[in-house]
DNA sequence: AGCACGCCGACT
DNA sequence: GTCGGCGTGCTC
């Protein structure tokens, strides 16, 4: 009887994006199971791979097959499911099905490579650039050798057996242990060793006597030198006497700042009530149902999500519950972690390897029953499921944007099928892909028409700017909202102003002969960052200082032009000199934590106006908040994005929610250049539905999403023609493929048209039904893989792209 | 993707 | 004669 395992090995490639087989050795049969990670040889070399099956014959002759290196994991860190929905991936996103693995582990577990040359030999046969670096130790990290220039000489070595190299692979993060102390739990013992301690010893003597009364107890040293009043080295010599020991204790990482205060269910509407009623009638049923939970800013839906979670937990299930990363900030995973405490685990960004490792292995190990947090928290490792709740459900951060590239909306359909549980999508401005397929029945939509306190919607002004401009107002400010902003300061409330951000960055301009700062890599101005003096590209992370003349012309009347909130700012201290400003853009929120440190000042009314860009358009929940004003609406209604309507409309619900979400009623004005536009005019009434049925109607015109799917190629290489050409060559090759009701459009250069050196083309397919298409871009991948890529070129297919 | 193998040009 | 350039092909 032989064990052989099934190896999904850690390289991305084509060629290898399958299963290989190795023979697991008999004392290793007993413990490795499907999930777990192993390391495994691989040609010339060790990597990591995940163990998708585990079987007991192989078609690989015996001396072709490998045994399995090493075992990594005693507990699998995949489960089934997890195996399962990566094949999914690989179908649907059309990804490798190891970049699908490693997407739903946290990066701690990943491998780390590294080349490690080992003196073999008398450190003096080697040469004396050598002799220099293993000088200090007789194990050198490769890298060491490339930065000082020193490969020939190190393969030299290395031809002569003077040293050896190795290949490792170990796990990027680490468990955390502290040291902790465990005091004996044997009273006969512990009175034996306080009469064996001599009279001298009094300290010690005082300790011994002092852990009789703890006895078999956990402690933390520090502690104990408190509470004993003892010194280290006492401790250590009763340690020695064999009182206590010391041992390491696992811990988790603790990201959170502050305690939170419990809090209870609040009492639901009518409405409310309505809808936790039909969801809890999913979760008994088991029904694996997608609900639309359709409500206006201020409407209660988190109490929602709350009571469902509440009902998940009694069930003995577990809740997963998405929050756009952006909003993730302490107001949101505090109501929480209010209501849940310790059952509650966060996974965002802003925390660090380690702790997103622990956050993760709280899951894993059962210690936690509800996880929020951003896109990736969907692959959370629950086994048994009870609701999966998307808030905000219409964001594109759901997205992910490179490989693979999936929607969390659809991954977490797939789980609640594979757990029979329902599935909430919550906003107040749904997508119209999940619009329309509530109103075709696919999803059951529920509607909130009314804020849970029964305040009144904010009332929303729409401004002309162009009126204002007539008027010789040139200022930021139309005249209404200067009012307004002055009336709230007198009456000591607060404002939020909100920037559009897109066209408003900053950027470095020559005025005698107008030459805007490039980067050198990409097709794009640099940003201009006051804090350091330096330009940067953000695409690229291309960086220079600030130039003192113009690099075309050698003119130096360089002109900077500051962050949109930067000018606002300025702006704003002229004309209300006595106004508290606080302002949060990219800037002001680079520092960890800032954005917190930011939104709590202004909680406790620390300043009076918040200023801020997209950031500070959700979950923004302060009573004291009655006036919002949009500066500009216009921006990002102008972009090249089939989706700008949406995203405006969107954006100007968001933001005008933030206004009179309690006591005291909201105003809102929104400023704009285009007051006609159905985007800017429909979020006035703050109704959805019109602007959903004049959208719908756009789109279908179009020929866009929700009425087509779209399928976005992407081609780039380092010389413009090349790419044009194999941008045509793939095009062609489609449009001979695939059937004439599939339109074909492109090949034309993408937004950006040069990114990191390279220029890059597109193609945009729209289609409606078609399984064809699928297995067709599959095979357009399999010609590039096979002739294309030795020629530099760089091809990627996003189905359903977000961006375009 | 890496890495070795292998076959041709410029050096001691 | 040898070092080292990068085309080709394989990885259980």
């Amino acid at each position: 009887m032989i064990t052989v395992a099934e190896v999904i090995v850690d390289v991305a490639a084509y060629p290898v994006d399958r299963p290989f087989d190795y023979l697991v050795a008999p004392e290793m049969a007993a413990i490795i199971e499907v999930g777990s990670r192993v390391k495994v040889p691989f040609g010339p070399r060790n990597v990591l791979g995940f163990v998708v099956a585990i079987k007991d014959n192989t078609d690989i002759s015996m001396n072709k097959i490998k045994p399995v290196a090493q075992l990594l994991d005693i507990e699998p860190v995949l489960t089934h499911e997890m195996l399962e929905l990566a094949k999914w991936l690989k179908q649907e996103t059309i990804c490798y099905e190891i970049d699908a693995l490693q997407a739903m582990l946290p990066s701690a577990l990943r491998a780390k490579y590294e080349k490690i040359a080992t003196l073999q030999t008398e450190i003096e046969f080697l040469p004396p650039a050598l002799q220099e670096v293993f000088r200090t130790s007789h194990k050198i990290n490769v890298k060491v050798f490339e930065k000082n220039n020193l490969l020939n000489e190190l393969k030299q070595a290395l031809n002569d057996k003077h040293i050896s190299i190795e290949n490792i692979v170990k796990q990027k993060g680490k468990v955390k242990e502290i040291r902790k102390v465990e005091i004996l739990d044997d009273s006969i013992k512990l009175s034996e060793i306080v009469d064996g301690i001599s009279n001298r010893a009094k300290k010690q003597k005082q300790l011994v006597l002092w852990m009789q009364n703890h006895q078999g107890e956990i402690m933390d040293p520090n502690v104990i030198y408190k509470e004993a009043g003892v010194s280290p080295q006492v401790l250590q010599a009763v340690v020695e006497l064999g009182a206590a020991s010391f041992i390491q204790q696992e811990v988790y990482r603790d990201p959170f700042t502050k305690e939170v205060k419990r809090t209870n269910f609040l009492n639901l509407t009518d409405e409310q009530d309505i809808a936790l009623n039909k969801i809890t009638a999913a979760i008994n049923e088991k029904r694996p149902e997608t609900f639309l939970l359709h409500g206006v800013t201020g409407s209660g839906k988190t109490e929602i999500y709350l009571q469902t979670i509440a009902k998940v937990l009694a069930e003995g299930k577990e809740a997963i519950v998405l929050v756009p990363e952006i909003s993730l900030t302490p107001q949101i995973t505090e109501r929480f972690r209010s209501r849940f405490g310790e059952l509650v685990a966060v996974m965002h960004s802003g925390l660090s390897v380690g702790e997103k490792y622990d956050e993760w292995r709280k899951v894993h190990e059962g210690k936690v029953k509800v996880v929020v947090g951003a896109r990736s928290a969907i692959f959370a490792p629950f086994e048994n499921v009870g609701v999966i709740i998307l808030d905000e459900e219409h964001e594109s951060t759901y997205k992910q944007e490179d490989s693979p590239r999936y929607h969390a909306r659809d991954v977490a359909i797939w789980r609640s099928q594979y757990h029979h549980c329902p599935v909430i999508l919550g906003s107040a401005t749904p997508s119209l892909e999940s619009f329309a397929r509530a109103k075709k029945n696919v999803y059951t939509l529920i509607s909130l028409k009314e804020r849970a306190l029964k305040q009144s919607l904010p009332t929303v002004e729409i401004v002309d700017m162009r009126e204002e401009l007539k008027k010789g107002n040139r200022s930021m400010f139309s005249m209404d909202l200067a009012e307004s902003i002055q009336t709230r300061l007198d009456r000591q409330e607060q404002i939020v102003l909100f920037l559009n951000r897109r066209g408003y960055s900053s950027f470095v301009l020559c005025r005698d002969c107008g030459t805007v700062l490039q980067c050198e890599n990409c097709d794009i101005s640099l940003t201009y960052h006051r804090s350091n003096e330096k330009c940067k590209c953000h695409y690229c992370g291309y960086e220079i200082h600030v130039p003192k003349t113009c690099p075309q012309c050698q003119s130096d009347h360089i002109r900077f032009f500051g962050t949109g909130t930067q000018k606002v700012e300025e702006e704003i201290a002229k004309l209300f000199p006595q106004a508290r400003v606080l302002r949060m853009d990219v800037d002001t929120t680079k520092t960890k934590g800032s954005h917190e440190q930011i939104l709590e000042a202004f909680g406790e009314g620390q300043a009076d106006i918040l200023l801020g860009t997209q950031m500070i358009a959700k979950g923004l929940d302060y009573p004291n908040i009655t006036l919002v004003g949009v500066l500009s609406a216009d921006t990002s209604l102008h972009l090249p994005d089939f989706r700008a309507a949406e995203k405006t409309f969107q954006l100007l619900t968001q933001v005008s929610g933030r206004a009179g979400r309690h006591n005291k009623p909201g105003e809102v004005f929104i400023q704009t250049y285009t007051p006609e536009h159905y985007a800017i005019e429909l979020s006035k009434a703050q109704n959805y539905e019109p602007f959903y049925e004049r959208e719908m109607h756009m789109r279908h015109q179009a020929g866009y999403p929700p009425y087509y799917y779209l399928a976005l190629i992407q081609v780039s290489h380092e010389d413009v023609l090349m790419a044009a050409d194999y941008a045509g060559k793939a095009v062609d090759w489609l449009r001979s493929q695939l059937s004439s009701n599939i339109s074909i459009i492109g090949p034309t250069a993408s937004g950006i048209s040069r990114l990191q050196n390279r220029y890059r083309y597109q193609c945009l397919i729209k289609y409606k039904i078609e399984p064809e298409l699928i297995p067709t871009l599959m095979q357009l991948i399999k010609i590039y893989r096979s002739d294309w890529i030795k020629k530099g070129i760089l091809l990627t297919v996003d189905l359903d792209p977000t961006m375009i």
